[in-house]
DNA sequence: ATCTTTGTACGAAGATATTCGTAGAAGAAG
DNA sequence: CTTCTTCTACGAATATCTTCGTACAAAGAT
């Protein structure tokens, strides 16, 4: 298994994660408030993620319902893997640093990190 | 101009940038490193970033001298916006939050981050 | 019961990315 | 000069991703 979702099915997975479990019409109406798109194209994509193992579908009523199996955070580590890796040389502070410097965190979001840092004193 | 790379230009790059100005060779070389590929298959990848304007090339000699023309920085700057986009919800505080706690920083990388919000202090 | 709407299944076209074989030019070696 | 190696150019096969048309089944409306 490569659980390693494509572009398109990424935006897909944020819908699902957003909205918990989906009809592909959920899915597609709320894809479609920013672009177009033919809904069997949005259903041909869930399709080809319940086969990847990517989403379960529930297929017992007409309506078949999917529910996302990788976790966004599961995403989020994989991301994050992906482009120490490719970008930042695996440094995880040059990857901090970066997202902190250009990327403007707001007051509270610095607060919050500085929190979190605290774990580490001592 | 769309400077997207792509993953196999990504690993190009990354050489280039390590080492500076590249014939296809040298490229080629370190790729061979840690994987299989056929000399003009890197020859063809690198050609076609010549087209769409990733690096440059100095065709004086023989042997065309390759460079980059996005910097690691501007890399860093559109994955760190493309994952912000497709898996942290545009939080920036919830992507280094999950980076420090999975990426498990050194303690020197966790002081270099201290000391980079120091300059939110005031 | 028939017509319309709303679903899924499936195949195939189109777009993009990747890989490599073949050809020929330019140097190096003999 | 001829041969061997090293290089670029180019075209095409393959793989992967994206999009959508068509077909047909099920439910709802008239």
């Amino acid at each position: 298994m490569d659980l390693k979702p494509t572009e398109s099915e990424l935006e897909i997975l944020q819908v699902i994660w957003k909205k918990g479990q989906c009809s592909v019409r959920d899915v597609h109406e709320e894809l479609t408030k920013n672009k177009e798109a033919g809904y069997t194209t949005t259903l041909k994509l869930m399709q080809i993620m319940a086969d990847k193992g990517l989403v379960e579908r529930d297929t017992n009523a007409k309506i078949h319902l999917y529910k996302a199996v990788i976790s966004r955070e599961q995403a989020q580590n994989s991301a994050l893997d992906k482009i120490l890796d490719t970008v930042f040389k695996g440094s995880t502070a040059d990857l901090v640093i970066q997202a902190l410097g250009q990327h403007r965190a707001s007051s509270d979001e610095i607060d919050a990190i500085k929190k979190y840092l605290q774990q580490f004193e001592k």
